[in-house]
RNA sequence: GGGGGCGUAGCUCAGUUGGGAGAGCGCUGCGUUCGCAAUGCAGAGGUCGAGGGUUCGACUCCCUUCGCCUCCA
């Protein structure tokens, strides 16, 4: 039987027996903190199970795509490991129990019309103690008792060793059904999970029924496709054979079962199928949380790849093969082909890099080695390149085999145990209660949303939480921590689908509370906030009023989001899908998939269409339909975002169709100027743009105005040739520098600054390219370009006085000087001040000099600016050898300008802070000169 | 979220208790050579990621910040 045809049958099954047939969760359940990805079937249904949402159904069935890395280290190697896989699953919420559970698992297994697998290769097993499941396996199916076994909570609980280990909350025992396969092997292919308890506390007695059972099954779909196809792994299946054989076919080599090659080419099946459904899912190699994992997951198989001899991106070539076998019940896949290449072989690409600079600083490692005779390498040494370079360490004992060094793996992962130790750990919860909210939820499913067509409501304040305690009263004001209040209706939106929450107030009869931030928990409305006057009390009928100006910043920048979205699309492709958005008042953040980025030319044009679209005056309108409906009319649905059905799509116009939960304006014209302020990267394919709409679009633009009016004023010129100017400032300043530093004149003419045009006024999109390309040039932010250019010219004054004064010592040159030397023994010294020298100048004389004469000690000094004192020396290599130290020397001066200095022996540097004592200073040296040469006469 | 690391010339990088910003490749020019390859000589190219602080003096030390890499969860 074919996997798919496994699939359809088993949610066709269900769906006879009254389930509703939910589609798959997304891999990344960004609703759910708990886990980074959908770990099994239920995940989705944890709340109908806890009882905190409306039951619309008590019986559902999924087929459902999870990702766990738990077992990780196994994959490849054992026959049913995997990373991504499927499993089917029956759920029951309150509805049916044990017995049809059973029934119906026997008979899907074993019936003709079904499965019909032969009931001799099956058995089962049950909880030690609960002899309700063994009853109905016996009596019911009909099973002998000998193929019923009876097994501990660490096998057949859940969780795992629940009752005498924890955690607290709901969990059951479970029966497995477990298949006999012609290898000799037996399979559990089936998990029946029977919910019937809450724990509280340690044993005894602390398993307590719950008032509402549920069920909750899981059926491996590769395993159960692996025993129904007589394979002996999973990766034989009718939809990963292919992979494994394709990537046999890239990686040049024969697949064969038992071999080393043979265990990497399944694990690289498995992870690259893994690492494609993420992609697909917008799910990026990153460097934290779910990003990090298929990151590792990737590396991994390109390890595998790399072992076998590839050295340039492989994987990447799989994904056609993945996608044909996945496409049936995911044929969305289809659609985002070419993306998940090359966004795999990006990343591939990079890591074999990161190879290649790992094997670098291997080779480092290895002569280090070698010249201090070590034969094994350090396992702490490789945990480190590990965890700074990221160099796998099974890279790193290869090459130490080839250079006959052994590999300390002990080592290794002692280091790697104590970094993870001082990483830190996070705690995680299963499924349970986590504090009031969850309890209000239990009492009350949702806040009605009535902020689509009003802003101001009556209501009726149902719970108050403060300090994470319900109350029913609250009169303290003033309160540090941020009280909550719940209502049963609210014309509040709670942050989600990036649109912030809103603000504003919530006020009764003796009260007024300020709503600073309203969050939303499932389907409730959380005002969070403080109380200024009077007090609160649960179940009285309140005011709630939305801050009415933000709420409309936050509609024209929602509403603009849509328009970028559809610009977006149209001038870079239809790639250009949204990754992830914040929109708040007047300024929105748009995260969308690019490989390059923006070029400044396509930012103006997606700014252009904007606008165009926004004084277009298109209506904005928004409908509840059907899911199927919706994606009929064309709208944009995200991948690896599950939609509920029926959903609420915004249109705009007729060029835009969104599926949307937020709050929109009713015409585009509304949304006012739209300015694109920033582009930057957020991860490797993902490209963000801030924008801004309406007041804050229209202060920008007076600043830009204003900026670029000012940075005109400071180079006196005109607006248009700011860049310009602003250039050839920069250039004059490099060449003072460089004139100061070589002793150079300065050039008669000032340099002048560009004529200004006296063109007509400046478009807002000229003026804002001059002040962007003057902000490049400066390597500063746009608004900080009139702060830069004056500090700019200040420097070019200052530049300028100094060469000046430079050109008024004309008289001394390295020749003047030698003439004036005094000769102490065989050694010319010069010691004298020299105004308006710089440092570098002083070093270049002293060179001079030094060549010209045999034997010299040098040292100049200068005042600089008006409170220091810069002192240089230098010495002759004989009077080093003599063991005279230029050091010495200029730091006795020094100290007299109230300094101190240090250098190399030959030259050296000083300096001080008292100008008036140079001349005592030089004096001392001199004096000090003639000690030292006398004392090493 | 936490640990480690990196931002220095167009590229790859070096820079040793804080005291003259370097190498290799590339580039430009001039030689050797019939020409190419090769090679010799000369030269251009740097706000040492940004901003503060300590210091007489910071690429170097401290703090902040931005970007990137990497590991753990």
């Amino acid at each position: 039987m074919k996997t798919d045809e496994l699939r359809e049958k088993y949610l066709a099954f269900f769906q006879s027996k009254g389930h509703r047939r939910q589609p798959s969760d997304v891999l990344v359940p960004t609703w759910d903190p708990s886990v980074l990805f959908t770990p099994a079937g239920m995940n989705q249904f944890k709340d109908h199970f806890l009882g905190k949402v409306k039951l619309e159904f008590t019986r559902a069935t999924t087929c459902q795509k999870c990702l766990r890395t738990g077992d990780i280290e196994n994959v490849g190697r054992t026959a049913y490991h995997h990373t991504f896989f499927e499993m089917l699953g029956n759920f029951s919420f309150g509805d049916y129990f044990k017995r049809e559970t059973i029934l119906w698992a026997w008979e899907f297994l074993t019936d003709k019309q079904w499965l019909g697998i032969d009931p001799d290769r099956l058995t089962v097993s049950v909880y030690l103690n609960d002899d309700q499941a063994a009853e109905i396996w016996q009596r019911d199916v009909g099973l002998l008792p000998e193929r019923i076994e009876r097994m501990d909570e660490f096998d057949n609980f859940w969780p795992a060793g629940a009752p005498s280990e924890g955690p607290d909350g709901v969990c059951g025992p479970c029966s497995e059904i477990f298949y006999h396969d012609d290898f000799g092997d037996s399979v559990e292919i089936w998990n029946l999970v029977f919910t019937q308890f809450h724990r509280v506390g340690d044993p005894p007695d602390n398993l307590r029924p719950l008032p509402s059972k549920n069920i909750d099954t899981g059926m491996g779909l590769e395993r159960a496709a692996a025993c129904l196809q007589g394979v002996r792994t999973n990766y034989h299946i009718d939809i990963l054979r292919p992979i494994v054989d394709a990537a046999a076919e890239v990686c040049g080599t024969q697949y064969e079962f038992g071999s080393d090659a043979g265990r990497r080419l399944r694990r690289i099946t498995d992870h690259i199928r893994a690492c494609a459904m993420a992609v697909h899912e917008n799910v990026y190699p990153g460097p934290q949380k779910e990003k990090y994992v298929i990151r590792r997951l990737l590396r991994r198989a390109v390890l595998d790849g790399h072992h076998m001899g590839l050295r340039d991106p492989f994987l990447y070539q799989l994904v056609p093969a993945v996608v044909q076998a996945m496409k049936i019940p995911y044929p969305e896949l289809e659609g985002t082909v070419g993306r998940v290449m090359e966004v795999i072989r990006n990343e591939e690409a990079n890591f074999f890099g990161t190879i290649d600079a790992g094997l670098a600083r291997i080779e480092k490692i290895f002569d280090e080695m070698k010249s201090a005779n070590r034969t094994t390498v350090d396992g702490s040494e490789a945990a480190d390149l590990y965890q700074t370079y990221g160099v796998p360490p099974e890279v790193f004992e290869t090459l130490a085999a080839e250079n006959n060094l052994a590999f300390d793996w002990d080592g290794y992962r002692r280091a790697m145990t104590e970094h993870g130790q001082a990483s830190g750990k996070v705690v995680h919860t299963v499924m349970g209660d986590r504090g009031p909210i969850d309890a209000v939820k239990k009492v009350l499913h949702e806040t009605e949303f009535l902020g689509y067509d009003a802003i101001e409501a009556q209501a009726e304040l149902r719970f108050i939480v403060a300090q994470g305690q319900l109350c029913d009263h609250l009169a303290e004001q003033g309160h540090d921590k941020e009280i909550i209040l719940i209502l049963n209706s609210s014309p509040f939106y709670g942050e989600s689908g990036g649109q912030v929450g809103d603000s504003g107030e919530i006020v009764g009869s003796d009260f007024r509370f300020l709503v600073r931030d309203t969050q939303k928990n499932g389907s409730l409305l959380l005002h969070h906030g403080h109380l200024v006057e009077g007090e609160l009390r649960t179940g009285t009928i309140v005011t709630a009023r939305v801050d009415a100006s933000r709420r409309q910043g936050i509609r024209r920048a929602h509403s603009a989001t849509h328009i970028l979205h559809h610009a977006l699309q149209k001038n870079l492709g239809s790639h250009a899908q949204q990754q992830g958005s914040k929109v708040d008042q007047d300024w929105l953040r748009f995260d969308f998939t690019n490989m390059a980025p923006v070029s400044t030319d396509q930012l103006a044009a997606i700014e252009r269409d904007v606008n165009t679209r926004i004084v277009a005056a298109e209506p904005i309108e928004w409908r509840i339909v059907p899911l199927a409906e919706a994606r009929q009319a064309g709208a944009m649905m995200l991948f690896g975002e599950k939609y509920p059905d029926p959903v609420r799509m915004v249109t705009m116009g007729d060029f835009s169709r969104e599926l949307c939960g937020g709050t929109h304006l009713d015409n585009t014209n509304d949304v006012g100027p739209l300015e694109i302020v920033g582009e930057e990267a957020v991860a490797a394919g993902v490209r963000r743009i801030i924008a801004l709409t309406g007041d804050r679009a229209q202060e920008y633009l007076d600043q830009t105005r204003s900026a670029l009016t000012e940075a005109a004023r400071i180079l006196g010129t005109g607006l248009r040739e700011v860049p310009e100017a602003a250039c050839a400032l920069i250039a004059s300043v490099r060449d003072l520098r460089k004139l100061l530093a070589s002793g150079g004149a300065l050039p008669d003419d000032e340099p002048q600054a560009p004529p200004s045009s006296q063109d007509a006024e400046l478009s807002a999109a000229q003026i804002k390219a001059a002040l962007r390309e003057a902000a490049r040039a400066l390597n500063v932010a746009p608004f900080d370009v009139p702060q830069r250019l004056a500090a700019l010219k200040n420097e070019a004054q200052d530049l300028r006085r100094q060469i000046g004064q430079l050109a008024q010592s004309g008289d001394l040159t390295a020749d003047g000087l030698l003439e004036r030397a005094e000769t102490i023994g065989e050694t010319k010294v010069i010691v004298t001040e020299t105004p308006g020298i710089n440092p570098n100048l002083m070093r270049q004389w002293i060179d001079q000099i030094r060549k010209k004469s045999d034997s010299t000690a040098v040292l100049f000094g200068t005042v600089m600016g008006d409170d220091k004192v810069t002192l240089i020396a230098g010495i002759s290599r004989d009077l080093v050898q003599r063991g005279l130290r230029a050091g010495d020397w200029v730091r006795d001066a020094a100290q007299v300008v109230g300094g101190g200095g240090g250098g190399k022996p030959d030259m050296a540097q000083a300096g001080g802070k008292l100008p008036e004592k140079l001349p005592e200073a030089i004096e001392l040296a001199k004096a000090r000169i003639r000690e030292l040469l006398t004392a090493v006469e």
